[in-house]
DNA sequence: TTGAAAGCGTTACCAA
DNA sequence: TTGGTAACGCTTTCAA
């Protein structure tokens, strides 16, 4: 029924294992053979059997990629630098590894799950991006799980969470807390000293670093701050609309408020005009990220940019052994950070 | 090295076929020897060699969603839509399928190579999404590349795309036609007369559909307007950003524009911000779809909800057989448009 | 440079 | 209900 690598083989007059040789593109084969066998693929509309090729070299051409949320953009834009970047050895058309992209919606199961969906797969790689939770247990888990994948022969790669010890994972770590640190330099500098903080979920490494930036930007400047002015919560626009009504409800005479992201700060800005306040002149907004559509669609957005897309690259690259591993697997992106924007000082 | 069925099966003191039913559940095994089998999977750390499995089997579980641009937070609550409903057969855990995301970029070639790559993997299902390239080369290539998926097995559906003929994929169109009519009379309605209009990339489907039905609106209402008033360009926001500023250049007494998605609305309104322009008091914006993001980040936009989410929900389950598939084929999603949102009346 | 043949780990059919 | 055992289609030594 289906054609098969024999039938090839039959066609071209010659074996299954010079097509497989042909095929593969990594053994010498006479060019006029070559010849024969690639005919004899187009002429048949012959495409390999993937698992059975898996099978055979114990390793497919699949590369996991683990978000919080694919429908945020900002995991679009990872997902989307990752694809980009997985071309396999040889890079020849149709050489290229095929990204699964798993949704774990933050939740610890699902990472686990999918973790071994893709060890099942004999994945190449598995790339995880976005912020650890900080759970001693999962940590645990995830740990093992990473591996035991690595010992498959998965490579690993983290990026934004910090490295896992006993792994040779490679670690693409970003500075949230010196991004913290600025964004709200940022803001005081401009004068603002009642400053709202719109923090991500609690127990995830992104959210308590970015929080320890700006509470360590805060003491700097000697100004006092409370627990108040602080509210958690998911990633997303509706948080960032509730926590920041919720905010402004506690303390009236906010300034400025940070948000977790992007996605959030967008939120934020919903909550503001609603209130029948305006950006920035009434309330300044910062966000992490650097999302394309925040940056001039909310143009009161201080944005600190951390070059997560470009590191997403990056960390492809180095996942397919393009690029050798940093000496101990770690890389920690720092020192690019970007505080732009057009947040303005409080009213006089 | 690793563990195999074959592992289990000695120390549950079973023969193969038994801990492969066990897996599988889906042949009757005695309670007794199927906690024994589970035992041991659990003692040996086992996990199945999906390749292997693939081979056997003849398929394997892994679906393509094939997407323009996984960025585009619109792709990627398509994708999250898909794969929150491509659970397996049975539906128990460790049995889910998973999604494979192929970023086309909207180039043609890309998506005849992922669609090759999926054969290859002898993927379960297939989801093509957003508008179809109209190239009489391009649609026959494709057309016979979903043949020969269905051949082989892969269940296909089209995810706001038109139908293919002789092919038993199933197509869940839009209706993108009126979509554009609804959207356009809206606008007409509030008393505007001069109306720009940015599109999607030309040769598109959805494309043409829109614009079809704004122009049949605007005719409808007696209306005259010229092409000048209508700026072709990808779905992306430097586009809605460009053609705004462009439209503006060439009618200066626009009251209001029309953006082919969401994402080019919000370019749209950076271009109107920066012109010094308010919205909606001097110019209203009117976009497509239904973006999370802009229903109250961007309180001005009018929102027609094609609703693409649930459709993609549905395609997935129809794709996956839990649910018979329409007579012929197609299903369009129609008569559920949604007109919303803040866009006022021309100023006097 | 090419061929022959032994796996790779499961599944599924046929018996028992 | 369980076991034995051919496939499944490819890769990769080992020889030639």
């Amino acid at each position: 029924m289906t054609v098969t690598l024999a039938d090839v083989a039959a066609r071209a007059q010659v074996s299954p294992a010079t097509v497989s040789r042909v095929l593969n593109g990594n053994y010498p084969v006479a060019a006029a053979t070559r010849e024969r066998v690639l005919k004899a693929v187009d002429e048949l509309d012959y495409v390999l059997n993937g698992p059975a090729s898996a099978l055979a070299a114990a390793t497919s051409d699949l590369v996991g990629v683990l978000v919080n949320d694919i429908a945020d953009p900002f995991f679009g834009i990872m997902a989307s630098a990752v694809q980009s970047e997985i071309v396999g050895p040889g890079g020849r058309a149709g050489g290229e590894r095929l990204a699964v992209v798993c949704n774990t919606g933050g939740s610890p199961e699902r990472e686990l799950t999918y973790l071994t969906l893709l060890q099942r797969q004999r994945a190449a790689a598995v790339v995880l991006t976005g912020g650890a939770i900080e759970d001693a247990e999962h940590v645990a888990a995830v740990a093992g799980k990473l591996r035991r994948l690595a010992e498959a022969g998965t490579r690993v790669v983290l990026c934004g969470r910090p490295p896992v010890p006993d792994t040779d994972a490679v670690a693409l770590a970003f500075d949230n807390r010196g991004g913290g640190v600025e964004l709200t330099r940022h803001l005081l500098a401009l004068g603002h000293r009642r400053i709202g903080y719109v923090a991500g979920p609690e127990e995830r490494t992104t959210t308590r670093h970015r929080l320890e930036g700006h509470r360590a930007a805060l003491a700097e400047a000697g100004v006092t701050t409370s627990d108040d002015l602080v509210v958690h919560g998911p990633y997303d626009r509706a948080t960032g609309r509730a926590a920041t009504a919720e905010l402004l409800s506690r303390a009236s005479d906010l300034t400025a408020i940070v948000a977790a992201n992007d996605t959030v700060a967008l939120g934020a800005c919903a909550a503001l005009r609603e209130a029948g306040l305006r950006i920035p002149q009434d309330v300044s907004v910062a966000g992490f990220d650097d999302l394309p559509f925040s940056a001039d669609a909310v143009p009161a957005l201080t944005t600190v940019r951390l070059p997560l897309a470009e590191a997403a690259a990056r960390a492809g690259r180095i996942a397919m052994g393009r690029e050798a591993a940093p000496a101990g697997g770690v890389d920690v992106v720092s020192g690019e950070l970007v505080v732009r924007g057009s947040t303005a000082a409080p009213r006089a």
